[in-house]
DNA sequence: TTGCAATTATATCGGATTGATATATTTTCT
DNA sequence: AGAAAATATATCAATCCGATATAATTGCAA
């Protein structure tokens, strides 16, 4: 599954423009899946050379046109093929997690403010959701939502349990490094 | 932070050839990083013409060079100053979350079977997780083992708690797709 | 003991993706 | 009036993944 894919997925709830769809992956597949412009106009020509889109295009003075795409029904044929194919494996990267890894190298203090400051990312960002989920339209949002919500609030809970794991091996390697 | 500082991260575990660090990413960094040969071959040869690992080749008959690197002063201290800086945000990206995100449009049994072998797959993560985590040699490397069977746990949890809301969705979907 | 599968091992390549950057108008807020 | 933010399209170098090629060795079961 690739972002042409996801740019279709975006299409079957409606019509939108290269920037519209940046603003739904942000707004409705943050959670799920990240997609750049560099992604995102790149896949819509193939889209379009591919029949799999349609492109309004509204002539605009002194910079490029405004593009609408629809996506066509062999577009809607092709993103089901692919929804129905086992999914991929999860990808995760976490620069956080490399950090702690490596928390033998760093000062503890150092340590202890990163833990702290992801606690409080994570307390803002489910905050957020706490209003937003409510208003979300389906069943089916409002349980992806959750699912979010319910990820970083186990974070949050095993970080504060077990820092002090962490954050013991910590003052060790500080006195241990060179 | 790129593959070429997770190299020098594995390195400062102790030297290895590029076949063991490919072997390290999948063992002790699988929860927070992935790596491919396709990068970590490039990143190792770049590395050295940088001075920040150096190389040892041991001439072999028929076959490539086998080549052990080890870190240098100049790459611990590149390293160290790596890890310091703040970590950019988490990437995650989620085939299985997306397939959800339009589950109206595929039948509730499909959608039933996928959160059927989500479930089982973590429950089987959980448990290597549970015997392999024991035996980890330092507190730092237990804590994040835990980390990710607290969060592999959330996620079961909430599957557990909450697909009704999903399948619910699903079955209505189903009736009114085209 | 033979023969097969798995592991050890290096390496490259096309294609996908990111993050930064360029450009320019309109809208909103102060 | 003027600044900041949002709207909007687009490209590019650098990075990274997944697949593939190649080949010897090790372990194990028939």
């Amino acid at each position: 599954m690739d972002i042409r894919t996801l740019c279709l997925g975006i299409l079957t709830m409606g019509d939108a423009s290269g920037y519209e769809i940046k603003k739904t992956f942000e707004e409705r597949l943050g959670l799920m899946f990240h997609a750049s412009y560099g992604s995102i106009y790149p896949s819509l020509n193939k889209l379009t050379e591919e029949g799999l889109v349609s492109c309004r295009a509204f002539a605009q003075e002194k910079r490029p046109d405004k593009k609408i795409y629809s996506i066509t029904s062999s577009g809607r044929y092709k993103f089901l093929n692919e929804i129905m194919k086992k999914p991929a494996s999860d990808r995760f990267r976490s620069e956080f997690l490399v950090t702690l890894m490596f928390a033998h190298l760093l000062p503890a203090a150092t340590i202890a403010e990163l833990i702290d400051e992801r606690i409080l990312e994570s307390q803002r960002k489910i905050e957020s959701m706490n209003s937003d989920c409510a208003d979300l339209p389906t069943d089916r949002e409002q349980f992806l939502c959750g699912y979010g919500r319910a990820v970083y609030q186990a974070e949050i809970d095993y970080l504060q349990e077990n820092r002090h794991l962490l954050e013991a091996d910590a003052l060790m390697g500080t006195r241990a490094a060179e």
